[in-house]
RNA sequence: GCACCCGUAGCUCAGCUGGAUAGAGCGCUGCCCUCCGAAGGCAGAGGCCAAAGGUUCGAAUCCUUUCGGGUGCGCCA
């Protein structure tokens, strides 16, 4: 299905044809073989570098093989032409009936048509959000949200089997917090006055959840001291805020598979099994770090304690475990996660922090080589900022002036798919700038909007041709004869439409699902440029007037752009839109 | 001071894990609607890929150093 692939075969065949002739020695290791589609198109369609990597170990020059190579490569009748360019190249222009055959590939496979079984089914735990149980999501989190759900769906695309997962952080001191603050508002929904207190959350999201309490447990904590009520608050708040937060999730269209709580693994054993299991690896130790060097924090002062060795494992220091309360440090239980992760037998473990947790990487890939003996990977992707603006003026957030702003607040504002699809058009550690006006502009420089129009516009000669008699059935255009479609703007569309399938594994390999977004735009590009053509050369036009069996096969190209545009927009989790009026 | 991320057109950013003459959008210049959706398209100008070394057939991409920006740095999660 991967047309790359295939070519990549040809080639891998040619070569042994050179072997089994004696031409070329028998051992040779042929990973550094690729096929690629070259930056020039004057260069053709795909090119290889065989010769080049082959020359050393084969002990001959690059231009020889490669000149052996060729006519073993123009014998398959999908190869039309195959030269050898610059120090070794060999450029292949493909049969035009290799592209005339796309459409019904892309028809016939449907949402298939990309599908990679690259992952062979290996098991992916994807951790995103994990955002504490405190409050509702803010920008921040949302793009964590959004890049962490569109890779889990890529990798679900690319072959994987995906589970998506939630770590709460119900275990710490935030959740006592937390229940201080929605015990204030339960006194004030009994008519006391209250203070907000540093250190405490004066969010007006908690009001509500004060009065619930009041509803729930009348007035039985009124004139009782924290360690009466402490406990059941913190509950019965972390539950509040965790409906509130898959309320949030659940808007901009993700659903977790596992809310993982932090505070099961107190009490339990848990934390100690796994701290244990590092022990027996003689990892952890008792000792006193050294302060960090050049900006010594005022207090400092030496302290024993027990830390784990995770220099052992590429860290830069040494990092503590327990406090000196005996209390585990929030490291721990973390520790304890990821040993849970890798004891359910996850073939590959994939983190989505923000990018302040920058600092935690080392020392977490560094606690899952320890666990897991090196043999479960943990790659952790950082979400960079995003710098909100407002008609190219930069939006301020405060917490105190109360111009916070929340997922909620933004998915209202400009709608999940716009959300969604504004936040995958950068690089994950890359900063993004997120304009209120400029995403819910309709002009080509906002690319969802121009995706979109691209989808629209097909559904549009879609439903024309569907008044004019014509079955656009999916069934009926893949038997449609494309044979008549030679035009170079219509190859340009094919040969966008076959890089699909290796876009998908080459972004699902890197966990980049922005590329998924920028080829969507590059496709949408090709579509736009045909559909204009058709303005100076009538034969391009999709709707051909009293010509259904051509009007077919044009339509048949333009309804695969459509077919990839949704799998593509699926992946990012938004809906293709059908028209734009 | 140390670690991690980043530095590509005037601006915002891609660049397929080392490939050929480095790409797109905005902005600028000039074109294309009696014609399927012009909310589009075509063409042009614009670059020492921060700098200097190194690795090799070949470097924006890998290594080292320097400069510049961001993030983080022992009982906060």
């Amino acid at each position: 299905m991967n047309l790359f692939s295939e070519i990549g075969t040809l080639v891998t065949q040619a070569i042994a044809a050179l072997q089994s002739e004696g031409a070329l020695p028998e051992d040779l290791n042929l990973a550094p073989v690729t096929v690629e589609p070259p930056r020039d198109p004057a260069h053709g369609d795909m090119a290889t570098n065989a010769a080049m990597v082959l020359a050393k170990p084969a002990g001959k020059k690059p231009r020889d093989i490669a000149e052996a190579l060729v006519p073993h490569l123009t014998a398959d009748p999908k190869i039309a032409e195959a030269s050898v360019a610059g120090p070794g190249f060999i450029n292949m222009r493909l049969a035009d009936s290799v592209w005339q055959a796309m459409p019904r590939t892309v028809l016939s496979s449907g949402e298939r048509f990309g599908r990679s079984d690259m992952g062979a089914g290996q098991s992916v735990n994807v951790e995103y959000v994990s955002a504490n149980p405190t409050g509702p999501l803010h920008v921040g989190h949302t793009r964590g949200a959004v890049f962490g759900d569109a890779l889990a769906a890529l990798l679900d695309y690319a072959g994987y089997s995906v589970t998506r997962e939630y770590y709460i952080n119900d275990g710490g001191a935030q959740v006592d917090v937390l229940a201080r603050s929605v015990y204030l508002r339960y006194l004030e929904a009994h008519g006391h006055e209250v203070e907000f207190a540093d250190g405490t959350y004066p969010g007006d999201y908690l009001i509500e959840v004060g009065q619930a309490l009041r509803d729930k447990v009348g007035d039985a904590y009124v004139d009782a001291g924290e360690e009466v009520w402490l406990e059941d608050v913190r509950e019965f708040a972390t539950d509040a805020m965790l409906d509130l937060i898959r309320e949030d999730l659940k808007r901009l269209g993700i659903e977790m598979d596992v809310f993982y709580s932090e505070k099961s693994l107190y009490g339990t054993g848990r934390i100690e099994a796994a701290i244990e299991d590092l022990r027996a690896k003689g990892l952890i130790y008792k000792g006193v770090l050294e302060p960090p060097k050049g900006k010594t924090p005022e207090d400092w002062e030496p302290r024993e304690q027990t830390l784990f060795k995770s220099t052992e494992y590429g860290d830069d220091v040494d990092r503590p475990i327990m406090k000196s309360d005996g209390a585990w440090t929030y490291f721990a239980p973390d520790i304890a996660y990821h040993y849970d992760k890798v004891s359910r037998g996850f073939d590959q473990l994939i983190d989505v922090f923000g990018a302040d947790h920058g600092g935690y990487v080392k020392r977490m890939k560094a606690a899952v080589a320890a666990l897991s003996d090196e043999k479960t990977p943990l790659d952790i992707k950082l979400t960079q900022l995003v710098k909100l603006f407002k008609n190219g003026e930069p939006f301020k957030m405060s917490k105190r002036a109360g111009t916070f702003v929340t997922m909620r607040d933004v998915i209202d504002e400009v709608g999940p798919d716009v959300t969604r699809f504004v936040m995958l058009t950068r690089k994950n550690d890359a900063p993004l700038d997120f304009d209120f006006d400029k995403v819910l502009e309709q002009s080509k420089d906002n690319p969802v909007f121009y995706v979109q129009y691209a989808h629209a516009r097909i559904s549009s000669v879609l439903r024309k041709a569907d008044a004019a008699g014509i079955n656009v059935s999916d069934a009926a255009l893949a038997e449609a004869d494309l044979s008549g479609m030679i035009h170079p703007s219509e190859l340009a569309v094919a040969k966008k439409l076959a890089e699909w399938p290796r876009l998908v594994e080459i972004a699902a390999r890197g966990h980049e699902p922005h590329r998924v977004a920028f080829y969507l735009y590059e496709l949408a590009s090709e579509l736009h440029a045909l559909w204009n053509k058709g303005n100076d050369v009538p034969e391009l036009r999709f709707l051909q007037e009293g010509d259904p069996a051509t009007s077919q096969s044009k339509i048949a190209l333009a309804r695969s752009v459509a077919v990839v545009l949704a799998s593509g927009l699926g992946i990012l989790g938004v809906e293709p839109a059908e028209e734009m009026r």
